[in-house]
DNA sequence: GTCTATATAATGATAGAC
DNA sequence: GTCTATCATTATATAGAC
């Protein structure tokens, strides 16, 4: 399956091209970029090291390479945009985790580094998010919140919990990592939080709003005293 | 304030070897740790290269001194273990976002780069958190869960997101990083969360025990069918 | 397209003067 | 304790043969 010379090369893989790229989303997202050696790409990718630059140009561009496959992989191509759904992809890798682990390491690293793509995609999954809330709340499936944007982000963090904390659930629950029973495992309690809660009664809810009322009276910015959060 | 010979230097700083742990604090916080290099953290320090390795042997034995800087400050020496309280000093660290940048940005990086010092970091405050719970169950002051272990776990992760998604709340609230008023902004709703959930019923909770059940009869640790979590 | 050989820069670490 | 000078290694990237 050799790529027509002129034809931009497409999802249609098993080119050079896209080997190199797929051994270095496996090493990217292992040991990170900067531990990460072309030259170690190019061996795991089976070719010279020369061959990588020669393909990509230089490591960084390698690297949007990597950022603009995965965010292909997870948000869809633009065509297909209504159709592809980012939580029911996330779902579905998380759901199968061995055979999704590189792209799962490797989005994980992209969320938590900084990098644009990373941006790009957290605004995306929050927009979604923002909207699911919506639509749930219109549908009387939610309740609703006196911070809506607030909470979106929230949910939307939350959801990326299992993961960019895969290390930690796994170990809690002594595991290597995070296994399929893991994530199964994480269900009930994380919707037992979103039906119950977590309190029996509203009073640590309403001593926090009275604190915040009379700590910042009138500005919503600044403020002073900090007795931020629950316990945890 | 010189230290004396044969006296292991404390945490009264100020000596020169601090300086250079602290300088490598916030630019391994800053860049990570492979792409801060040892002139650098020399110059922030003001001090040459060799000296550097000197006093600490290696670019790795610095990363471990700094480690050791880092839980200390943050779980308190041994000696004032019962005095100590993790959750309450990440609180004032985050209250004070701006003062304490380079602990958070260290912290951040320590709890999801996969390290020992991470590891057992997450371990302690896993374990305040589950014991945390337990009393306030006990005292009725929270509810009861299915899975009492895996609702600590996710606590204990639903504490530190300010901390490692710092980024993304703020720039989702449309400032550069975490501000304190973010900070603030934050423990209405999640507030709001831990009282009263989400969801308006407790519908889609128990679709979710239903589907487990039928999918997953008598094992709790093998699966094959995956429908997991809420959708986000 | 793919390789080998090489240029060039930067890194972690050592040696020894002061 | 602190510096300068230097080593050995590794990195990315280039050049040119096939």
């Amino acid at each position: 399956m050799r790529s027509t010379p002129g034809r931009p090369i497409g999802p249609d893989d098993s080119t050079t091209r896209s080997r190199i790229r797929d051994a270095a989303i496996v090493l990217f997202g292992r040991g990170g970029y900067d531990a990460t050696s072309l030259r170690a790409i190019a061996q795991a990718a089976g070719v010279s090291a020369g061959l990588v630059i020669h393909h990509f140009g230089s490591k960084e561009q390698l690297r949007s390479a990597c950022d603009e496959h995965i965010v292909e992989a997870v948000l869809g191509r633009e065509e297909n945009l209504a159709v592809s759904d980012l939580a029911a992809t996330m779902q579905r890798w998380l759901a199968d985790v061995d055979s999704y682990r590189p792209d799962l390491d490797y989005l994980s690293r992209m969320i938590t580094d900084g990098s644009g793509a990373g941006d790009r995609l957290f605004d995306s999954l929050l927009d979604r998010t923002e909207k699911m809330l919506d639509d749930s709340e219109s549908a009387g499936i939610m309740t609703e919140s006196s911070d809506q944007r607030m909470r979106a982000v929230l949910v939307a963090i939350y959801g990326l919990v299992p993961l960019i904390f895969e290390r930690h659930i796994g170990r809690a629950l002594g595991e290597p990592g995070l296994s399929e029973g893991a994530v199964r495992r994480m269900t009930i309690p994380t919707l037992e939080l979103y039906t119950h809660g977590l309190y029996a009664s509203d009073a640590t809810l309403e001593a926090a709003r009275q604190a915040l009322r009379t700590s910042a009276p009138a500005s919503t910015s600044t403020a002073q005293e900090g007795d931020d959060g629950p316990r945890n």
